[in-house]
DNA sequence: AACATAGGAATCGTTGAACAACTCGACAAG
DNA sequence: CTTGTCGAGTTGTTCAACGATTCCTATGTT
């Protein structure tokens, strides 16, 4: 009985979900990485609170807990906006990226931690080999948040995830997906022996000519569009 | 006349910076940190808002601002209260914290970063001689903050500073600031001879050490408490 | 034609009131 | 001692209203 008590105490966690500002949240947020609201546009209070069944109030606390997330835009007096990311924020996100995914590849990895990133990667291969990329992307990020869950640090998973969702507001410039995510296929596999062989200092050191390979690749893509 | 329109724009930041509910939340973040509200503690809408003259709704969006700081914890249906750190949480923060600092470490340190570092140390030092603790916990964590800045990263700043808020809502549980405090200046003033001289790998393992120890420190006073 | 100015429409910021939904303790019944 | 039930007190959410701010446009000036 005591058992089955404790048992439940690790369910109490979906409890507190609720609350319609943080559902409605959740939908904007979908809605913003897929790019369905572009970067730059407008949400207009009025429009989206009627389109949505819920008050500007409920709807003003959405948007508060999604301007905290870097991804809109809050400018006093004119509204909300998809955040637009400049290049100098996508250099910082790396920056970022470095010291985080660079921390956790330099630990002892754990067997848990270990098959995350295994199946991220077979994931991402048996999508390259039906030719669909976009969900080589989304294997992709599961590949790096997987990484990251190396350091062992609830904090650190939830700044990942913040830091890639903040990042996908710019993956969408990124008009040939296959050019953009094919080349790292081949090295999450590398990067995983790597991890496997407890070669930490090689596998730091490759993780750093991955990254900056990445930026390249998206800041090129990036910078003549503004 | 270009130089001092150019002077004027580092002011912009200070514009935006308006909106009731920003003011509010910054209120009750100084309330919070400086231990006027306790962990714990139950922050009623109702009463707050007619003490500070603002609308529930307004009231609302500040509490959803902290709670995002993690400084408030947001129960449904139930309030918000001053949030409780669990010693897990200690140790969590504390791993950022190796992160972060051990990234920054290991950089090649600007002049900019430097003068702000010693600046901290030298406030630490002459605080500590006229036996002012607080100011002492002050400058300590101005110090943190300074490192912080090598990694020329502002997500990354701006990640400490929230860490440090956090902290902050331990530091209270020291009922004694000195013991707490008085080891940690002779080691920023190694630190920083250390960085000066270039021996980053010391410097970081050095400042393992200090971190191991500050927290130590922090969950021995804390632990029993809870 | 270029520019400044003055409305005016649209939207945001904030408030206050209202009511449903929920929590929690007290008290009664089994 | 456990299990319903009730009621007071708070939170969750909506709605309507009004002042403040921004943006657009039409008007007028040089």
């Amino acid at each position: 009985m005591d058992n089955a008590v404790a048992d439940l105490e690790r369910d109490r966690s979906r409890l507190g979900r609720s609350s319609t500002a943080e559902r409605v949240a959740d939908i904007l947020r979908d809605r913003i990485s897929e790019g369905f609201f572009e970067p730059g546009q407008r949400l207009s209070e009025e429009s989206i609170s009627e389109a949505l069944g819920v008050s500007r109030n409920t709807l003003r606390e959405a948007f508060r807990l999604l301007g905290h997330e870097r991804l809109l835009d809050h400018r006093l007096n004119r509204g909300v906006f998809v955040r637009i990311l400049s290049a100098e924020d996508v250099a910082d996100l790396y920056r970022v990226r470095r010291v985080i995914e660079g921390a956790a590849v330099r630990r002892s990895p754990t067997p848990r931690a270990l098959s995350l990133i295994k199946e991220a990667v077979a994931d991402a291969e048996r999508a390259a080999a039906r030719d669909d990329w976009h969900a080589v992307g989304t294997a992709n990020i599961r590949f790096h948040q997987a990484l990251v869950t190396l350091n062992q640090s609830p904090r650190l998973d939830e700044a990942m995830r913040q830091l890639l969702a903040e990042l996908r507001l710019v993956f969408h410039v990124m008009k040939n997906p296959r050019d953009f995510h094919e080349p790292f296929v081949e090295r999450n596999r590398r990067l995983l022996e790597l991890l496997e062989a407890g070669r930490a200092d090689e596998a730091a050191a490759f993780l750093d000519g991955y990254l900056d390979h990445a930026e390249r690749l998206l800041v090129h893509a990036y910078e003549p569009h503004t």
